[in-house]
This record gives C-alpha cells, structure tokens and sequence, in this order.
RNA sequence: GCCCCCGUAGCUCAGGGGAUAGAGCGCUACCCUCCGGAGGUAGAAGCGCAGGUUCGAAUCCUGCCGGGGGCACCA
C-alpha cells in the first residue's frame, strides 16, 4: 500500500463516519499520510482528527478513537493508535508494505511520475548569458537547476521547451566585436572591452571561419566579427552545456524579434490592449496600471527600441508559439524585473498568474580557499563551466549545484570542492545505487534471478521496513518538488532517506550465500527490494540529470 | 528611502503548521577476516532577537538586528 493509497483510505473512513452521522463535517478533499519522525509512531501518521475536531465540535481525542474503529477494519492496515492530542499512528500489514516493491519494479522508469500538468505546454527560459564569454559558473547553477527543473516538469506531464534567449543586440555586442578585433589585431584591449584569454582565442576561430575578415577595414572588420563572433560565442556556449547535459530545444535571439516582425506585431497588441501613450518624444507603456512602481519605456525619443521592448516582444511571441504557461529563472540580480514583467504579461491581456511564472534565484558567491573571487567576464577573472567540470566531473557538479535550495545565496569554494570530492554526497547515492547493481551483477552469476512474485511478507526486517517505507515516498517527493519548483527535494530525499536505508539494509541484511551456505527464502524479496531500491535512484537522480553507474 | 532573498550544530546546508528539528564535513568512542567500507553504531553540539496568530510555529504575520542582491529613455 502507498502513502497516496493509504491517504485515500483514510479519507474514506472519514466519509463512511460522516455518512454513518458520527461526524458532522465536510469531508476534506485530500488527505495525507506522513511518515512520524519517531519510528516509534509508526509507519504512516496523519493529523485530520486534529483538524476536524474544532469543525466538528469534538474533542480531537475522541474523533481520533472513531476513526481509528474504522481505519483497524481497513485492508492492509495492522494497527491504529491514537497518540498524543490526537494523532493516529498507523502500521501497515508486512505483506501490503511490501508490495510497494512490485509496484516500482513494475513501473520501472515510470515509477515517480504523475499527471498534474499533464497537456501543460511549458516555455522554461534559463541560463541566457550575455553570449560575449564562456558560461561561468554563477550560470552553472541556473544550467543545473533549470535542467532538473525541466525533468521534473516532465515527469509530471508538462511539455517542455528549453530555451535560451540570447542578447544579440546592444551595446556588449559592440564592445565584444571590437574587442575581437583587436584581439585579432594584437592591439590592446579597447575601453570597456573584454579582455580574458579566450577573446584573442575566439578571434582566431572567426577568422577560421571567415578569413577575409583579417583583410577588411577595421568599420567592416568589426561588423563580421560581430556576426561570426556569435557564431563561435554560441557554438562554445551550446558546446559546453551540452557537455553539460543540458539541451536547448530553441535559440532565441533578440536581433530577431526586430527583424521577424515580432517587436512590430507586440508594440501593436499592446496598443490595441490600450496602455500604450507618448510623453516626451518616447512610447511608454503604462505598467502601473498593474501594479508596477512606474511606467517604463519602450521606445525612446532617439527612436530606439529600449531592452524591455525586446523583453515584450519576446514575451508575446513565446505566447503566440503556443505556450500555455511561461517561466523565468532569473538570477537575484534581475529580481527588479518581475514587476514588470508581470504586468507587460497583463498589458497585453494576459492574466500573469496562468501564463508567466518568474522564478529569483540567488547568486553563487565563488571562493577559492575561503576567499572570494570576482568574476568578471569583461575582465575576464572568472571560473567557467568547464573548469568547474574539470575539477569536479560533470555529475559532481550538478548534483552539488541542485541539492540545495535557490532561495539561498550558494558559496562554492572551488577550493574545496576539488579537495572534498570523495566527500561530495553524489558519490554517497550514486554508491548506494552501483551496489544495488552489484548485487544484482552477484545474484546473476550464482544463477539467481529476483522475479517479481517473490514472497515480499518475507521482508519483515527493521532496515527493510525503513527502506519500502523510504521507497514507497518517491512518488509524493516528485509531486512536490516540481509543483514547488524545488529540486533540490529530490537530492536531499534520495541522500537522507533512499541512500541511507539502503546503506543500513546492506549492512544488516545479506542477500546472497556466502561460500557453502544454502540459498535462504529471503533472498529473492531482498534482491527484488534491491532492483526496486536501484530503479527508485535512477529515477531520481535522472530528474537531476545525474547519472547511475553500474560500478564506481 | 523602497523592493526581493537569507539568518537552524564549529562549517556547508535540509526541514511548504504537527509529536523528541535532520544530513554531510569536522570532533569523541566503537564495529568491520562479510554479496564492493566512498560503509555502519553510539555521542557532544543548534532554530538571530522581541511580539502576534494557532490546540500546536524553525515554518504564517509585524517590528528590530545582521548578511546578500536590486531599484535607468543601460544591456
């Protein structure tokens, strides 16, 4: 039986009270299970008497002791206790915790995933750095994040889209180009250039690319470094997170909206929409007619379009693509936009609860040895994607990048993160799962193989029960964490609860004979527990984008 | 001045109103001739401060203190 199954159960049981005129409430619409902190409690806990009793006008006690008269009569339930001011602490019957096991075995890659957004086409924007340097590694984290983010949306039905928005026009484009040229030129870095080892070096391959360019006047040399300039900025960028692990599905450039008609086709829906006016020679849009501190520019009185323009323009044009829902990961230094943002969304007749989702992050402070380093690509001080992945290989780094949460700023001492990679929890869950496999690997060689009508009421172990139970949550977890956009739930989950019982029941529970022994009856439930056990981290550490290896 | 995020063990971090607040690293003491020890067991150690809401607050609200980020006809 499953937490949901049993959370079910227990909400029909309050329906039978109700219906029976034991209880006169409204039946809640969900109820749920939780595990107790304190084994002691039991398997399962839920607190529904505690919030019915006022609505009922009941002591909590004594609408706990009714429904657990009906819960003891429940398939698959062995106890009921009411405890404390009104809880009621639940243990399955061994054979229905074990059935979890052929549940997961059965659904296999499938296992944890749910339909909540199921038909929701998503529009996940992430990364979009500024493409005149590598990535370095304060987008690493939105690379990780954003990524897993995807994979959970997937797994619970969305459709999704990755995209990256590139920043192709502007004034760092100008100084990028013009920096490339002196770099091919070997004169020194113009003001307000970039400077870093790789601009001489991304010269060099645009002039591969084009090597008339060496030949032309420095106005028209410029201009193609701008142009094949991108060309090599992206191909590095989608280079290195592909290597990554990470895949946009589209490349949106800002040029583009300009030239496509886009910006054209948004200024005139937000004309129609009525909240467009001039003042002082600029077209400004009245975004404080929903809620922002002042109205803001689009077109100023020099006739040029202002970068929130193009932010319209790409807003519109993501909705008329067809997506249902569109989200913004966006790091903390970007925060003052969301105001806007949302009401653009409204300007244009849009309600920004159902279409536009802006997710904040906070920064990544990188430190080598405890001190912190400034990272500037225009200076170019700064630790990219790649040396990351060097130090640490790409699974390290993405694990340590999405185990915690965004809300807090993250320090990476990249000092530290090399020294301690032994330390580093993903060798902890990933270990777990390579000895899964190896037992697996063992069994198969001394020609046992764990078919799924093994006897599971055989698993009636203290660590198996601790594990099924840590199983048997996979499901709720993803749930959660990609309706939260968390996830980091699903790290620390498959760490704190999958891992480490799974590391017990190996130091407590032998599987297989050693030397002469026979083959015991606990082994085919214990090496099916084991295959479930490998499917549950696999699972969870693909929506991480992690792999699980085999052997280490 | 206004806005956003954070403050939990010595350090790095989990804990979307529930019972005795959890991990990793570090520290102390143990276990291990075993299907892969990157392990297991036990222990010391913590919710910034003050109010409020609630049967119940690390969690929600207000104020204060401390840290980070942001407030353009820049991109």
């Amino acid at each position: 039986m499953t937490p949901a199954e049993l959370g079910a159960a227990v909400r029909s049981v309050v329906a039978a009270a109700v219906q029976a005129g034991e209880l006169d409430v409204e039946v809640p619409a969900e109820v749920s299970v939780e595990r107790p902190r304190v084994k002691e409690h039991g398997d399962y806990a839920t607190s529904v008497a505690l919030q019915l009793a006022k609505k009922a006008g009941r002591g909590p006690r004594e609408v706990a002791e009714l429904l657990a008269a009906r819960l003891r009569e429940v398939d698959g339930v062995a106890e009921v206790d009411v405890a404390g001011p009104g809880f009621l602490n639940l243990r399955l019957a061994q054979g229905a915790l074990g059935e979890v096991v052929r549940t997961v075995v059965r659904q296999g890659p499938a296992f944890g995933r749910n339909e909540a957004l199921a038909g929701l086409a998503v529009d996940l924007e992430f990364v979009s750095a500024n493409p005149t340097g590598p990535v370095h590694v304060g987008s690493v984290r939105w690379a990780a994040v954003g990524d897993a983010l995807g994979r959970l949306l997937e797994a619970s039905g969305a459709k999704v889209t990755r995209e990256y928005y590139v920043n192709d026009a502007g004034v760092q484009i100008d100084r990028f180009a013009a920096s490339l040229y002196a770099a091919s030129k070997g004169l020194p870095t113009p003001e307000e250039g970039y400077q870093g080892e790789y601009v001489a070096e991304w010269a060099a391959r645009a002039l591969e690319r084009e090597p008339a360019i060496a030949d032309l006047p420095e106005t028209e040399a410029v201009e193609r470094f701008r142009v094949v300039g991108l060309q090599v900025a992206l191909d590095e960028i989608r280079g290195s997170l592909a290597s990554f692990g990470v895949d946009f599905d589209v490349w949106s450039s800002e040029l583009a909206l300009a030239t496509s008609g886009a910006v054209d086709r948004a200024l005139q829906r937000l004309r129609d929409q009525g909240h467009v006016y001039e003042n002082d020679g600029a077209v400004w849009l009245r975004t404080t007619d929903f809620g922002d501190d002042k109205d803001r520019v689009l077109v100023k009185s020099d006739g040029v379009g202002t970068y929130f323009l193009s932010d319209a323009a790409y807003y519109v044009d993501k909705r008329s693509r067809g997506f249902d829902r569109c989200i913004y990961m966006l790091g903390a230094d970007h925060h003052g936009y969301v105001g806007r943002l949302k009401a653009l969304a409204a300007c244009a007749g849009d309600d920004p609860a159902q279409t536009l989702e802006v997710r904040i992050g906070q920064l990544v402070n990188v430190l080598q040895g405890g001190q912190p380093v400034k990272m500037s690509k225009r200076a170019g001080t700064m630790v990219t994607l790649e040396d990351l992945v060097a130090l640490t290989g790409v699974d390290a780094a993405r694990y340590t990048l999405a185990r915690s949460s965004t809300d807090s700023t993250l320090d990476l001492d990249v000092e530290a993160v090399t020294r301690q990679t032994s330390d580093n929890p993903v060798f902890y869950v990933q270990y777990a799962a390579t000895r899964a496999a190896s037992v697996q690997r063992n069994a198969e060689a001394l020609g046992l193989t764990a078919g799924d009508d093994a006897d599971l009421s055989l698993l009636t172990h203290p660590r198996e029960a601790e594990l099924l139970l840590a199983l048997a949550e996979f499901p709720a977890v993803v749930a959660t964490a990609a309706e939260l956009r968390e996830p980091h739930r699903v790290a620390r989950y498959l760490e704190e609860s999958v891992a480490k019982a799974a590391q017990r029941f190996w130091d407590d529970c032998q599987v297989l004979p050693k030397g002469d022994e026979e083959v015991a009856p606990t082994a085919a439930p214990r090496l099916l527990l084991w295959r479930a056990t490998r499917t549950v981290l696999e699972n969870g550490l693909a929506l991480l984008g992690v792999s699980a290896p085999e052997r280490m």
